[in-house]
DNA sequence: GTAATAAACGGAGGCACCTCCGCTTTAGTG
DNA sequence: CACTAAAGCGGAGGTGCCTCCGTTTATTAC
């Protein structure tokens, strides 16, 4: 009955992992990697042997390196979050930036219809691991508040907003129930957002 | 995409069901039986195929009388509610109304005990299945009131409470937390209010 | 280089899930 | 009764989960 720290410590958090030895290393990241693209492409019930054999390795790896499903589930998101996350800085460093942010929502729509279809299982794991979710939230907010900051300074976008209200105004994309048009109507929200912010530009 | 009514209708509400063949409805029976002691010995996650076989059905029987496990849950669990309820009855035909009351809260407190360990589970299908919280929860409370508004009439318990007021008494026994000693706890709980009930009965 | 050892690998094997469909039983009908 | 259609049965078989442990490999020490 140890004190489990939170679920998974992981994620790269400086080197505070003892390192692994390099063929496990490779294993791992081969894994997470082909795991991402399995569950997306057959949801998130899809076989692990699968994963296993698609990544080249036997299923007791797998299991070695991520005991349940929920532990390999919970790497993949997180690694998700991260490179939409890090997608904020490369954008702004590419693109003017109201259309930085722009591109970045768009992305945070494609990113939640992905999602979608695991629901029920994201769903059990946010509420079973909270840290997860309050890690991730805060990661997303903190993404956010860059490009939208970035575009408030320069004058591109009004500035009596800021990322929580821009957050807020996304929300509906979250709760819209999950019907064929949800894509475009998100797509839609997310130009209406954007017209708005960029009305009176210059002027805050 | 058929509408369903509420997962499950079921439950012996009059003969709404097709009759099934003799020997359809023998094995039903006894599945849900089986299925309700090994359930209580193993844990929800007991073996569907271990069920089948105590009761000498081959798995295609089981799955098609309960298309899931779920399925198979529910109706175990109705059973069980129903005998609860039923059994408020009895006991108030059987003995003084107060011993009644005391009695019927004491195998609820068993009650709980046994659904413990089936919590999670049983939590996920509370939240599934709305139907299934309001009608059981409906079913119990309505057992309560008989028991009480009987034991207030003859004078056996004070007069100022009804049965909302006991269940809102005994919701204690829910919300503890499950250490070994709940039983006791909850037992004491059971045997306070009794007293408390008893004290100036008559008088109100 | 080589040896020693700890770490990691992989897949066979045991168990459970669930579907599918050929066989058996029941409930009607004459 | 005998017959038949419909209802029900059951278990083989294909798949997935997860554990266990003999084998392989990376690393460290010499």
């Amino acid at each position: 009955m140890a004190v489990e720290p939170s679920a998974i410590a992981e994620t790269k958090t400086a080197a505070e992992e003892k390192p692994l030895r390099a063929d496990a290393r490779r294993n791992r990241d081969r894994l997470v990697e082909v795991a991402a693209s399995v569950f997306a492409e057959r949801g998130i019930d899809a076989s692990l042997e699968e994963i296993a054999r698609r990544a080249g390795v036997g299923i007791g790896t797998l299991y070695r390196h991520f005991p349940t499903r929920e532990h390999l589930v919970e790497v993949v998101y997180r690694r998700e979050v991260e490179a939409l996350c890090a997608a904020a800085g490369e954008l702004a460093a590419k693109h003017p930036s109201d259309v930085a942010l722009e591109e970045w929502m768009r992305r945070f729509v494609d990113y939640i219809a992905t999602k979608r279809g695991l629901a029920t299982s994201l769903r059990i794991l946010l509420t079973t691991n909270s840290t997860l979710f309050s890690d991730t939230s805060g990661r997303v907010s903190q993404a956010l508040r860059q490009l939208v900051e970035a575009a408030v300074a320069d004058g591109t976008i009004r500035g009596d907003v800021d990322a929580s209200d821009v957050l807020h105004a996304l929300s509906g994309i979250y709760s819209a129930p999950d019907t064929p048009e949800w894509r475009d109507r998100s797509r839609r929200l997310v130009k209406l957002l954007m017209d708005g912010l960029r009305f009176g530009a210059g002027k805050g």
